[in-house]
DNA sequence: CGGGCCAACATGAAACGGCATATTTTCCCG
DNA sequence: CGGGAAAATATGCCGTTTCATGTTGGCCCG
């Protein structure tokens, strides 16, 4: 029974108490309310140390993050350029050169589709895995230093909330 | 009462179920339970559209970050470089020459401290208030249209629990 | 089967961000 | 008070991202 989103007046803490002139909290500042900006800073808070792990490692976070793409495909499967790109939230423009930074280290291999020859399907290299796995290793290690600051209940509640927020938000775009 | 972080098993949907060799969901892929990624994703996934929109009207993700920041100021108070550095998740040299870019194109001014004389205070040009007075509307309708795609109760928990997060990881650092 | 349309990928010039470092001012401690 | 350490900005160089566009291949329809 999916109740539709009621009105719902919904105001957590706004419209000025009957509190005298005492200038307590003048009201939160924008940026405190602001849904884009909390996951911003979050998602930035967050994330801040492990990058900082990775650029120790010469390693750049679109990097990481198209090596962590790869590393969970089926078989013999590859991934496309376009795909690569959205999963990594970049461009695709920037995503070609990523990749051209990559083959040239010999992270990752190109290779032709032959149902459709406009596609380039990308794999790891044995290097590219090994890579992989070591960055694995730490983000799992980074990650649970993460967790063992917060209550983990909140953190599962955290993760749910997301999952359905992206869901949703991707879904009825396009 | 902080009741402190106690162990709590917490597992929420993990230790294979009795499933026969029924392979439904071999399991999550990695990035859809790191943490890292889900915050990065929903961060992506709600700001795009906005900024999209800022870029349409010839302003970056920075300027519009340091605008905003700003315009929340007591009154002849001004921001520090390195403040805002920080407030918009960037290094201070780089916000340096956003500044730089800033006045130049009249948007805010640079002055100095008289207490601190190493401090450069900004504050916005009549210019930079009108700015960022349209964008301030902008960005609550936006948010207003996010929030509609939501069920209210999840996007406030989410704000809460974001709040906290932020809070708890900013804090023990440095 | 031929034309127009759309999708995937690549490229090139220009803007931007990041890192290391230099400079100036303040702070602190003996 | 002198001198070293630390803080606040600025600068230079270089790698990276972006935007606009080009190129090739597939798709659909008459």
């Amino acid at each position: 029974m999916p109740a539709p989103p009621r009105p719902q007046p919904l105001r957590s803490a706004a419209l000025s108490p009957p509190q005298p002139a005492a200038a307590a909290k003048p009201a939160r500042r924008f940026v405190d309310d602001y849904l884009l900006a909390l996951l911003a800073r979050a998602s930035h808070a967050v994330s801040e140390e492990f990058h900082a792990r990775l650029r120790a490692r010469g390693v750049g976070v679109p990097v990481w993050r198209v090596l962590a793409t790869l590393s969970g495909l089926p078989k013999g499967q590859g991934e496309t350029v376009t795909g690569l790109a959205r999963a990594c939230l970049l461009q695709q423009p920037t995503m070609t050169k990523v990749l051209d930074r990559m083959e040239r280290d010999g992270l990752v291999r190109r290779h032709p589709d032959l149902q459709d020859r406009r596609v380039v399907r990308l794999t790891l290299t044995p290097r590219g895995e090994a890579t992989v796995a070591e960055l694995l290793v730490a983000a799992r290690a980074h990650e649970a230093e993460v967790l063992a600051r917060h209550p983990p209940a909140e953190v599962e509640a955290i993760k749910a909330l997301l999952r359905e927020l992206i869901a949703r938000q991707d879904r009825p775009r396009r």
